[in-house]
DNA sequence: TCATGTGAAACGCTTCACAGCT
DNA sequence: AGCTGTGAAGCGTTTCACATGA
């Protein structure tokens, strides 16, 4: 129930367990489930109990001893971790097919993630409206991110303009970003950057496949990811 | 350049690097780079020489001592570990916003999945087409899938529907799969499952922003993923 | 001399096993 | 009795450092 104020050097599969834990723990909220242990969260998440406990105890003590973890308090928990729920503002950089899914993407918003802003290349969007978000011209990037207070960014444009919008995102004082192009970019020390990249998971399995008996079969049974 | 016929115990981290030398590969055979040292791949990946080195050791000897790897001729090496390249047949089942955004991925052609049938639910859409694919009702999908020889399937149905679509995927003989809603999944023993979910990456990112420090320092500065 | 390929050391993450509470 | 919280052991992955060979 108590949170340590110390933020102790944390992985990141330790995080991405805490997404899946806080997804499943929605999904059980849900289904008017109050109790939890942590036997049931790792069934429900493919993890061990052991993991599920000590993942926990990296950020505080949240359960009762002999009882179990309430759900609806632990939810919360984590989701203060996560930093969800506090209303992030997110810009998304270039509108094509991919950038329009993505603007469409409803758990998105559900997650406490609001696209402010949306940024085009394309005149003839500019000026424009895609639900209640209005579309600018690239070079509006620092202006529109500082009077929106927009701390991260999505970029979804062709792999060549892919450096150039990260760039202008730093810019424009973005701290974090997330990239779908498949091409690789840099950012600068300090700022944070992740990709989202289908085909790297699709070779993976296109691997798997390719080469049967090759599977560890260590790690998340059938894992987090 | 040779290749070990033996099939060693190869961790989920190796083959996403995997696929990044390979993506990396294509981009220097475009800039007509024709040598390239485990430096320059390392640089080029955000991670160590020596890790380059010892990802491509699990697979055979592909370099030269004292001069490098042939771009061309490692490319190749790690699409034949990958198994790209061979042409897999792909179902999608679920053609909504998702559904359309990736059936029109170009990237994913590109590097030799073909989608080869399209599965939705709704009759309006069944029995019409969507690019050169044909839209089918999911009850059909053993039948196609063994038609045209499908082995890969691609999820993007709606949460509550995820689990549903992939046991049909498992029944049609499908034996890996990759699954975009947010619903934990589960499949039997053997089946290769992964995960897209950009709502992961949000949050992680939210993580990094939310508790300054927390950062390890450890694995692929600004890493693969 | 230069860069690969690789055992061995270092490191970090996961699992174990039990003390501590309820 | 039951389940959490956690130091310590176990294990897999990364890095080191050097032998090998061009």
């Amino acid at each position: 129930m108590k949170e340590t104020g110390t933020v102790k050097a944390v992985s990141d599969s330790t995080v991405r367990r805490l997404s899946a834990y806080y997804r499943r723990l929605s999904e059980m909220e849900e289904e008017g489930i109050e109790i939890a242990s942590s036997k049931e969260l790792a069934t429900r998440n493919g993890v061990t109990p052991a993991q599920v406990r000590k993942d926990f105890s990296l950020f505080g003590k949240f359960g009762r001893r002999g009882q179990g973890y309430t759900v609806k308090d632990l939810k919360e928990a984590i989701a203060k971790i996560l930093g969800v729920g506090r209303g992030w503002n997110v810009a998304l950089v270039g509108l094509g097919k991919v950038g329009a899914a993505l603007f469409h993407y409803k758990e998105f918003r559900k997650q406490g993630f609001n696209i402010a802003a949306v940024f085009d290349n394309d005149p003839a969007k500019q000026g424009g409206h895609i639900g209640d978000a209005e579309i600018y011209a690239p070079e509006r990037l620092k202006e529109v991110v500082q009077e929106k207070g927009i701390g991260i960014g999505i970029v979804s444009v062709p792999g060549e303009a892919a450096q150039a919008a990260v760039d202008a995102l730093v810019m424009a004082g973005v701290r974090a970003i997330l990239s779908f192009p498949m091409r690789r970019v840099v950012v600068p020390e300090g700022i944070h950057l992740r990709y989202v990249n289908m085909a790297v998971e699709m070779e993976g399995l296109s691997f798997l496949l390719a080469n049967p008996g090759s599977k560890r079969h260590r790690s998340s049974p059938e894992g987090v990811r």
